[in-house]
DNA sequence: CATAGCATGTAAACAGTTACATGATTAT
DNA sequence: ATAATCATGTAACTGTTTACATGCTATG
């Protein structure tokens, strides 16, 4: 596990705020980080065995029955790495976004067809600012009412702001195929 | 190289504009869809070799003095699988960002070290602006001159109001960490 | 008693970057 | 001369998803 490896320190800021199981943290993420990261329990089993060897978190079997469940626990030496990396810069990592591709080179095909790419993404966007939205409320009191941080509210805010940047742009963007081709 | 692979699509289209060679892709990557998709000369010369196995783009070499570059044309394959490919639906695939990662997780560091994230991500936005701004002022001219396609304009106009979003959002995110923590 | 969800995990396949290697050409 | 850029390519490493495998538990 080298150093550029996001999933330990994701894993290790999600048990920052509590402990918890892999399953549990897919959930988590599911609900909450969904938007900007996510992981896949292919790399979260694996990797929280390798935090655990080294010292980053520790394990602790509960039984629910005759069912096991793996509680991890981040310990001081993985919330000192935790920390250490939330002081460095950001990486920037080059984005990728397969809507933009395929209009780039839309020229060789129907107009129509970039417009309902454009259309479907649309639709994307409206589910997913409903729901963002939905969060931010809850969270927006709760910051009020000191029950939570700030900083979970700042990440649904970009994504709302972001969503609904995108629902103008698609508008435009259809008008603009319409008007030149 | 599976249907998954995007890079021969990437390069397929490149190639729909006009003949280059990979050298030249990446030049033309790099000042256009920079914001939005990228291909490392790792990807690009091992790519073109299967596609042009696959029959889909052939290759002419032609010599600068004694120095060979291979010039790559798309062909009737090619063009047919590239119009396949922008038929299809837009596969959306999860986005990382770092940023967000680690303001979610700012709980666990002072508040300045999230603000000074903040800050340089204002920074790489203004930056980013400046750029796809001058592009679009251009494209923009030449959209209206009929003398190129609408399709490129949109993609920058996707990066030109996306970054005006993210530099208001960090404007208001470093207000509420001041307000709230 | 079947099905959905809880829960953990592995292996194979694929994707992608980085560093390295090579050598010509152009500009200072 | 020497540095930068043009130009092509390979190999090693790392990262990531997907599909598979397993078996318990709760619900209708």
């Amino acid at each position: 596990m080298k150093n550029g490896n996001k999933t330990q320190y994701a894993l290790l800021g999600a048990l920052s705020i509590e402990p918890m199981s892999g399953y549990e943290i897919q959930k988590m993420m599911a609900g909450s980080t969904n938007h900007f990261w996510t992981e896949s329990n292919g790399q979260i089993y694996p990797t929280l065995q390798q935090l655990t060897k080294l010292k980053e978190v520790s394990c602790k079997e509960s039984y629910v029955g005759a069912k096991p469940r793996k509680i991890y626990t981040i310990t001081k030496k993985g919330m000192q790495k935790l920390q250490q990396w939330l002081l460095q810069d950001v990486v920037i990592h080059p984005a990728r976004n397969e809507l933009l591709l395929k209009l780039f080179y839309g020229q060789n095909v129907p107009p129509k067809v970039s417009i309902a790419h454009i259309k479907a993404h649309e639709l994307r966007c409206i589910r997913a600012l409903a729901l963002y939205k939905d969060i931010a409320k809850t969270l927006e009191k709760m910051v009020k009412l000191k029950q939570r941080p700030v900083y979970f509210l700042l990440t649904v805010k970009a994504g709302v702001s972001l969503v609904k940047t995108e629902l103008a742009w698609c508008k435009d963007a259809i008008k603009l195929i319409n008007k030149y081709t």
